[in-house]
DNA sequence: GATGTTTTTTACCATTTGGTAAATGGGTAC
DNA sequence: GTACCCATTTACCAAATGGTAAAAAACATC
């Protein structure tokens, strides 16, 4: 929860009282390597903050593949942005990608504390505002790149999510068959 | 001029005041195919309206090769938004893929307005989400698919823009060589 | 209309990647 | 420990893509 209050104030100053009002509204729950936070097809209503672990935005292709579009680690806000702000229905899943701990928060009490604390809307639109920037940037970085430099730059960028994540999901991610990255993985090490 | 107070009227009405004001820190100016709106390195100052054209996003790899990011059609607005807002130097480049015709927004000029209208930050900010989740749905969309598939699914999602902008811009946003690009042009009408 | 320039297509072959399937390895439950 | 399950690696071959270069087409200029 403190990790949750620190992040809050690196964008704007939380005095106790706003953060009383706050924190009892959230909920801390574990959630296990695979489980559903959110499934492609509903709306979603709550907003998490990872206090530790890592999720995976994922979409089913009509093959009845999954593509990871992002991982998410702790310290970060996970929301789906467009459904959650317009409540339409999520184009993607959000699930554990290893074991993690996170808080979740309801649009419905976020509405509530709009109306009693001034600033919070404009500081959850930074939130938001920052992560998509990150994903962006995330995204941008790869194009151009093959397969190899592509693993090569997941590894410099992100090195514990390869230690803790299914190494299928890091292939979906860079857009390969989990047989290819093991294959460029070997020909690394040599 | 008119296209671009509807599309602010799209988020928030503009009465006619607010628009005297705002109008009259706007420049409209014609950019020929090719022309740098925003140069890689340097910071961006303006933010765009395209009232007509295309323009596009543009990252520079070590090798000398242009790869396109995003294209911007008309109707929308065009600005590289960690750069504008935070004054840090902007790591592409915003070029016009064909000729075009752009409204330019100071962003000094902007930040007086603030002051003067209330909604118009929240305003702003509202469009540069907007931009922001259609930049990485965009992306998402080709995710998990051949170079095939990604280029009839650009053909079906921006018919427009593979009429009027060069095929090798086509190709560095599709992430395949010119060639590889024609090839598949040529299999498809087969 | 002829010339020169740029864009697009085509062709060739080397390399990379995908698909299928099997072997290996690591972990868990009993 | 043994059996089982799942993740990862490996191997093989087919298919897709890249690199280089040249030809064809489109476009602009004079």
């Amino acid at each position: 929860m403190e990790a949750f209050r620190h992040f809050l104030e690196s964008f704007h100053p939380v005095p106790a009282e706003d953060w009383q009002l706050l924190s009892a509204g959230l909920s801390v729950s574990p959630v296990k390597e695979g489980a559903v936070l959110l499934r492609e097809g509903k709306i979603a209503r709550e907003l998490y903050f990872i206090c530790d672990g890592i999720l995976r935005l994922v979409k089913r292709t009509p093959e009845g593949e999954d593509i990871t579009m992002f991982f998410l680690k702790e310290n970060k806000c996970a929301v789906v942005l467009d459904s959650f702000s317009q409540e339409i229905p999520s184009q993607y899943s959000l699930e554990a990608a290893c074991d993690a701990m996170v808080i979740a928060l309801r649009k419905d009490y976020l509405l509530r504390l709009y109306e009693e604390i001034p600033y919070l809307r404009s500081l959850v639109d930074s939130i938001t505002q920052q992560g998509l920037l990150e994903k962006i940037h995330t995204r941008n970085a790869y194009m151009g790149l093959d397969a190899t430099r592509r693993y090569q730059h997941f590894l410099e960028q992100e090195p514990d999510i390869v230690a803790r994540v299914p190494l299928s999901d890091i292939a979906s991610f860079l857009g390969i068959t989990q047989q290819s990255l093991s294959r460029i993985r070997k020909n690394l090490h040599t």
